[in-house]
RNA sequence: GGGCGGUUAGCUCAGUUGGCUAGAGCGACUGGUUUACACCCAGUAGGUCACAGGUUCGAGUCCUGUACCGCCCA
């Protein structure tokens, strides 16, 4: 056994660790070595991604659970990655291309993808190696990339069976347009954004009318009323006999609009006419399509106007809006302009607010895919953890829409879809074709755009594996266990995944998912690179340590709710993890030597053991139940807080002050006893925290020398829960043991407070004298009074019984008797008074409130027995209780 | 507009099937050079559980409504 540093260094201890850990290889998981297995797969992070806390919050939940199940020895993989972010990846590259003065067309598309492959050789293991810091014990010999060659290949099949079903279509609708990365989004890439908008009312003339003849409609977006076509009402309208059938004169361009009615409008918005735009907003779209309304597009790629906008032509839309209201206003078109509270799409990838936009992209047919997957989640075969996600998934699964997932850039899968030249067939395929299948024409082409990230990322549970070439790891790690990740993502992933692995592997990706929360800062705003609000996962480790961060971010994480960060935050994880190494230090000094310890058998002395022994052992059993059921539940912040609380107050607290008189002393089979106790409680709550703390509990394993039996913490079994019956066989560890032991807590507890109330420090050696409630606890305080006087600090504590009438002194009440402090001189009569009359109030108070509650007939008759019997005891407690007191006031009146 | 979450100690939050005498960490205050640890130890104070009704023998917990904060979808 090295002996300990007297400060722990976890940046040289967590390196060495992580570098053992992987170069040992025990990170890996393989099919052949069989088992029953345990999989998860990652949420890859974007490629051009940096660690923020909510990767360090995920991966930490992850890691928690492959390391606990590792250790219960299933067979483990968690397969890590990243994806290919084709337009942030594409973004970042342009950037960079950009500032040397080049665009990618510049280079040509080959060029320009040789380029991205370059950056990524470059920079795209940056997040990879974060996530490395943080402990996490990926397989990362299987670590994957979307645009590696396998799963590749697996797009472009999914792609050709998808088309060749019918379930891929290509066709000419309403999609989000980022003008910006001049691509088309799906809809879940556009994030509606809430601001104040103007809702601006425009005066349509009539035909040949006068100008009041026309009718007024309100917008949000005037620069589109240059692709107007129509003006619509609703048919139920009665306001608008006038204009029914007639013609409108579209302000500006004078284009001649026709009136549709349509159940559509909504007559209570605006004015309840609305203008008809079709190439420029969804629900224009369909009621051209029902009306049988040509579109015209006024726009350009890049949101300029095109030359459909006549004299606004050339300009930006936002510079078209304002100059078109100054020439609606000059005209005395403009009625008035209203303050309009409004959400706006804007690219989840660069925040330009996106422009619904008619163009031909490809799409997803995606209410067949949903069925199964709804089924799926209804029958309790994939369940949500927070639970009550369910409902959103359900929701969104039920009114699904189909999904667009062709971009206009270069940067990803290319869309395996070839045109043949000569004679127009369409087909798809996953190997470049020579000739057209039809006609044999060689002159073909490729579609030119790419497919969604999400496309490649929603087949990550078996792409993962080589899919869809049939193999021992898919057959073993097919389906996954559980999905960690963040409500952010259960439409753009989970719903997918859910639905891509039903339809193509005939079967659910995994069986749970659990539903993070977000991170958030002090404030409760999302973190942000642009707010400048985020905390550094890195600074964090570097200041704190990565078990610390891990630790902390866990225990402050309650199940699905938000969590709150600031940097002091993080004390918490780093003065837990000094104090268990202090602890170990406090140990080992004890030990002096190699102290062999077997953590299968602590091959304890039942005899020789004390009711402080059994009472840590008993504890110890309480907490590994503890860790099983909430981990089980993934209540993880319930795990920290039973490990914090075991480790620091139950076994630090106690159990170690308690055993200092012991390992000090001259007992020689008590002492090998207590140290026996305490290796056995050590080794296993080191195990039981190994997957929050991974580093410090590996250096403590070893360091202490468990490692003679099991050479790494990390594939250490998982400690097992003994039954009561076999601790009571094997320890004698009883009810009654457990009991008296709090109950002796209590007790140091009020001697200290005693003491502290009066102001007397350990130096004075008060002696005390304990009253026993009787002769039960006489028998077990008879060997503890030395140690009891020792946790109070205290000179001594006599046990008397209960007809001797000690003078007036402070005392106290406990469960196991009364305790007196006899002090010379030091007695204010009238404090002490005060201090024992409030007391003997509150339990009056207490008394009449159980008193009402056993007086009350109903309560009797139909609240269950044991509450009825709970509140008796508890009164009759209340009751000795204040007999007690009113008699030490008494004893004190009398010396006054 | 629809849905979801939150409102408990000065702060951040637990509180699971109603039985609570409402907890923790941080902070505050008092004391402490006890032979593991001041990133520590001992002790103390601090709560109308957002508000209003209801169900119940019993409500922080269940139901209805209101207010405020936040998120998601349209």
């Amino acid at each position: 056994m090295a002996e300990l540093e007297k400060n722990y260094n976890p940046k040289e201890v967590e390196e060495k660790w992580y570098a053992r850990w992987v170069e040992q290889g025990l990170f890996h998981g393989a099919a052949e070595n069989g088992g029953n297995p345990y999989c998860i797969v990652i949420p890859p992070p974007n490629v051009t991604g940096i660690l923020h806390m909510g990767h360090a919050l995920n991966n930490t939940i992850q890691d928690v659970l492959v390391r606990w199940h590792r250790m219960r020895g299933l067979n483990t993989t968690w397969v890590p990655g990243t994806d290919h972010a084709g337009i942030a990846t594409q973004n970042v590259v342009e950037r960079k291309l950009h500032s040397e003065g080049k665009t990618r067309e510049d280079l040509g598309r080959d060029a320009f993808l040789e380029a991205v492959w370059a950056w990524r050789g470059e920079y795209g293991s940056t997040i990879i190696n974060q996530l490395k810091k943080l402990g996490n014990s990926c397989d990362w010999e299987r670590e994957r990339f979307t645009m590696d060659e396998t799963l590749s290949n697996a797009v472009a099949e999914v792609f050709v069976r998808l088309y060749d079903k019918g379930l891929i279509y290509r066709g000419n609708y309403i999609i989000n347009w980022c003008p910006r990365c001049q691509t088309a989004l799906s809809d879940e890439e556009s994030e509606h954004q809430a601001q104040q908008g103007k809702l601006y009312y425009i005066r349509y003339p009539l035909k040949g009318g006068k100008r009041k003849d026309g009718v007024v409609v309100a917008t949000t977006r005037p620069e589109t009323l240059l692709g107007d076509v129509a003006v619509a009402i609703n048919p139920r309208d009665t306001r608008f006999e006038a204009i029914k059938g007639k013609t409108l004169l579209l302000p500006v361009l004078n284009r001649e609009l026709v009136v549709i009615e349509d159940d559509f409008v909504d007559p209570e918005f605006g004015t309840g006419a609305v203008k008809v735009t079709p190439a420029h907003d969804p629900n224009d779209f369909e009621m051209g399509q029902r009306h049988n309304l040509e579109p015209i597009n006024v726009m350009n790629d890049d949101a300029t106007m095109n030359e459909q906008a006549g004299p606004y032509a050339g300009m930006d839309r936002l510079a078209c809006r304002e100059k078109l209201v100054a020439d609606l206003e000059a005209e005395g078109l403009l009625e008035k302009i209203e303050d309009h509270a409004n959400a706006v799409g804007h690219c989840y990838r660069c925040s330009t607010m996106v422009e619904p936009r008619l163009s031909p992209q490809w799409f997803v047919k995606m209410k067949p895919l949903a069925r199964p997957a709804i089924e799926a989640v209804k029958e309790g075969r994939i369940r949500f953890v927070p639970e009550r996600w369910t409902k959103v998934y359900l929701e969104w699964m039920e009114n699904i829409r189909d999904w667009c997932i062709s971009r206009q850039i270069w940067w990803g899968h290319r869309i395996p879809i070839f045109y043949c030249d000569a004679c127009e067939h369409e087909w798809a395929s996953k190997d470049t074709p020579a000739s057209c299948p039809k006609c044999g024409s060689a002159e073909l082409h490729q579609d030119p755009d790419v497919l969604d990230t999400w496309f490649s990322s929603w087949l990550w549970p078996f792409s993962v594996f080589g899919w869809p070439e049939k193999n021992p790891d898919l057959d073993m790690y097919y389906p996954g266990n559980t999905l960690v990740t963040a409500s952010e993502i259960i439409f753009f992933w989970v719903a997918r995944m859910i639905m891509s692995g039903l339809e193509f592997m005939g079967d659910i990706p995994f069986t749970d998912v659990y539903i993070h929360g977000t991170v958030r800062d002090d404030k409760g705003r999302k973190m942000s690179k642009s707010l400048g609000n985020s905390i550094d996962p890195l600074t964090i480790i570097e200041k704190y340590s990565a078990d610390a961060l891990r630790f902390s971010l866990v225990m402050l994480t309650a199940t699905g709710q938000d969590v709150y960060l600031s940097d002091e935050k993080f004390e918490v994880g780093r003065n837990f993890g000094t104090k268990i190494w202090n602890a170990a230090r406090y140990m080992q000094m004890q030990t002096k030597g190699d102290f062999p310890v077997d953590f299968n058998d602590p091959d304890l002395q039942c005899d020789q053991l004390s009711p402080d022994d059994r009472h840590i052992l008993a504890k110890l059993h309480q907490t590994i139940e503890a860790c099983n059921d909430n981990l089980r539940r993934f209540r993880f912040n319930d795990v920290a807080k039973a490990l914090y609380d075991f480790i620091w107050h139950q076994y630090c607290d106690w159990y170690v002050e308690y055993s200092k008189p012991t390992l000090y002393g001259d007992d020689p089979v008590r002492r090998e006893q207590v140290l026996k106790v305490m290796h056995y409680v050590f080794s296993t709550a080191l195990r039981l925290l190994h997957p929050l703390m991974p580093f410090l509990t590996e250096e403590l394993w070893v360091g202490m020398g468990y490692d003679s039996v099991s050479p790494s913490i990390m594939t250490a079994p998982w400690p097992t829960v003994k039954a009561d019956e076999e601790l009571e066989e094997l320890w004698g560890i009883s009810g009654e043991t457990v009991t008296y032991v709090d109950a002796k807590h209590d007790l140091i507890r009020v001697g200290r407070t005693l003491m502290a109330d009066y102001g007397l420090l350990p130096k004075q050696q008060v002696d005390f004298i304990l009253r026993s409630a009787g002769p039960e606890q006489s028998a077990f305080l008879a060997p503890d009074t030395a140690s009891i006087a020792a946790l109070i600090r205290a000179g001594s504590l006599t046990i008397v019984e209960d007809h001797e009438t000690p003078r007036a002194a402070p005392s106290a009440l406990t469960r196991l008797g009364t305790l007196y402090m006899p002090i010379e001189n030091l007695v204010d009569i009238q404090a002490e008074l005060t201090r024992l009359s409030g007391q003997l109030e509150k339990v009056v108070e207490d008394m009449q409130r159980v008193t009402r509650k056993l007086d009350n007939l109903d309560f009797i008759k139909k609240a269950p027995r044991d509450v009825v019997a709970t509140q008796e005891a508890r009164k009759k407690e209340l009751i000795e209780k204040s007999e007690k007191l009113k008699k030490l006031i008494a004893t004190l009146e009398e010396s006054a």
